[in-house]
DNA sequence: TCTGGGGTCCTAGGACCC
DNA sequence: TCTGGGGTCCTAGGACCC
């Protein structure tokens, strides 16, 4: 019936596939299947639950919960702590299948995309069989997806949420309005609960008292956000789909590690950085990124981190350069003693100047001399795993 | 023994320059 | 013998997302 109906104005649709990580570990473990299955952290090392199965949905589990309290809720559960490479492995395949259907498709994250089929710019078929064939596909992998249908990003991806598994919803042109008007401010990507508060005081509580407030006066309770905010709780937004092939606009690479106990000493917590370092190296080279600016970040407690950075003269990708420069900003954010739970180290600034050409010989030999180890360091990671090697000067810490 | 890890974006304050 | 003001860069911290 509604396939009968013209759609006028831009068709958005946001894909999210349902437990993604859980069910994928059902998929290839059959014996998994029916039963509460979640990935996540070790109960025993302060770890959260990254995807809780259907079945342990029941129990109350659900993303981000601390571990300790999903095992509480759920001690049957099968717990694993997931399979990476499969899981993008899969969801490239998921992607594969969106621009196939239309060359305009956005990834937002492992398991989300948006795609724009609009009629009339790549096909005149309805978007609402687009997007059935879609599923039906995607059930071929092996997993399921559900889609939200719209007019706009904020409302696509809304609708997607509404039914799960494998639902599709559609919100038809001009019923934007009626569709978000009702709905909590938290429903709007974005708002979470620092702003939900914040809104609460100024009794906004639902997406259509939000879209009456005046946006100057939002402006200066809330900066740019505010206005924003404002007009997508309208249904007014411009954001368009943009497409998957942009070229590779990473920021900063990042590896950090929660310890199960806390570090107290400066060999402990240099041992860390210096782990830390490796994974950032490692992925650096991969990527084929030299950064500029290094941060080490620590955590105290769990509410709040300190962060420290610094800049480089020129852009590496050699941990034992941006290691060293990590471990003496340890010395400006650390007083000894102190218990220290996280450790992180990220590397930005990719956009900075490319690298100068060294002045003397001796050193662009010492220079290819360190990428030929560096590279080698890689490829025995790469087969053995990245506990494997380590340069002399760090020491690893012990499970 | 409650609270991960990998990201992006925004803001506020100080330094610095003209 | 008075302390402007805009612009930009840098840094630290926080909100938020999946």
């Amino acid at each position: 019936m509604m396939d009968m109906l013209t759609w006028h104005g831009p068709a958005i649709g946001l894909m999210d596939l349902d437990a993604f990580f859980a069910s994928v570990e059902q998929l290839d473990h059959p014996e998994w299947r029916g039963k509460p299955v979640i990935v996540g952290g070790d109960a025993n090392r302060r770890g959260v639950v990254s995807t809780a199965s259907y079945e342990a949905r029941k129990y109350g589990v659900h993303s981000a919960m601390p571990s300790m309290q999903a095992r509480k809720l759920c001690p049957h559960a099968i717990w694993t702590r997931g399979n990476f490479p499969r899981y993008r492995e899969l969801s490239h395949r998921v992607m594969q299948i969106l621009v196939d259907e239309t060359p305009l498709v956005e990834q937002v994250s492992i398991d989300e995309a948006f795609f724009d089929i609009t009629p009339g710019r790549f096909s005149s078929e309805s978007p609402m069989d687009i997007c059935r064939r879609i599923q039906e596909r995607v059930a071929t992998l092996g997993i399921t997806c559900s889609i939200g249908l719209g007019t706009s990003k904020t409302i696509a991806k809304i609708a997607s949420e509404r039914e799960k598994p494998r639902g599709l919803t559609v919100v038809m042109p001009h019923t934007e309005q009626a569709f978000l008007a009702p709905l909590p401010v938290r429903a709007l990507s974005g708002i979470g609960k620092a702003t939900e508060q914040a809104l609460a005081q100024r009794h906004i509580r639902t997406l259509g008292e939000l879209a009456r407030q005046d946006e100057d006066q939002m402006l200066a309770a809330f900066g740019v956000a505010g206005p924003r905010m404002v007009a997508r709780a309208a249904g007014r937004e411009s954001s368009a789909v943009r497409p998957i092939d942009a070229p590779d606009e990473t920021k900063s690479v990042s590896n950090e590690r929660t310890f199960a106990h806390d570090l107290t000493t400066a060999e402990q917590l240099n041992a860390a950085i210096g782990h830390v370092c490796e994974l950032v190296g490692t992925r650096l080279r991969k990527k084929g990124l030299k950064g500029t600016l290094v941060t080490l970040k620590l955590k105290f407690d769990t509410r709040h981190t300190h962060t420290a950075q610094h800049p480089l003269d020129a852009p590496t990708d050699d941990e034992r350069v941006f290691g060293a420069v990590a471990r003496k900003l340890l010395r400006g954010l650390w007083v000894p003693g102190t218990p220290v739970r996280l450790v992180g180290v990220a590397m930005s600034g990719f956009d900075a100047k490319p690298e100068q050409l060294s002045l003397f010989d001796n050193d662009q030999a010492a220079q290819s001399e360190s990428r030929a180890l560096a590279e080698a360091t890689d490829a025995v990671r790469a087969r053995f795993g990245n506990a494997a090697l380590s340069y002399g000067r760090d020491f690893r810490l012990k499970d």
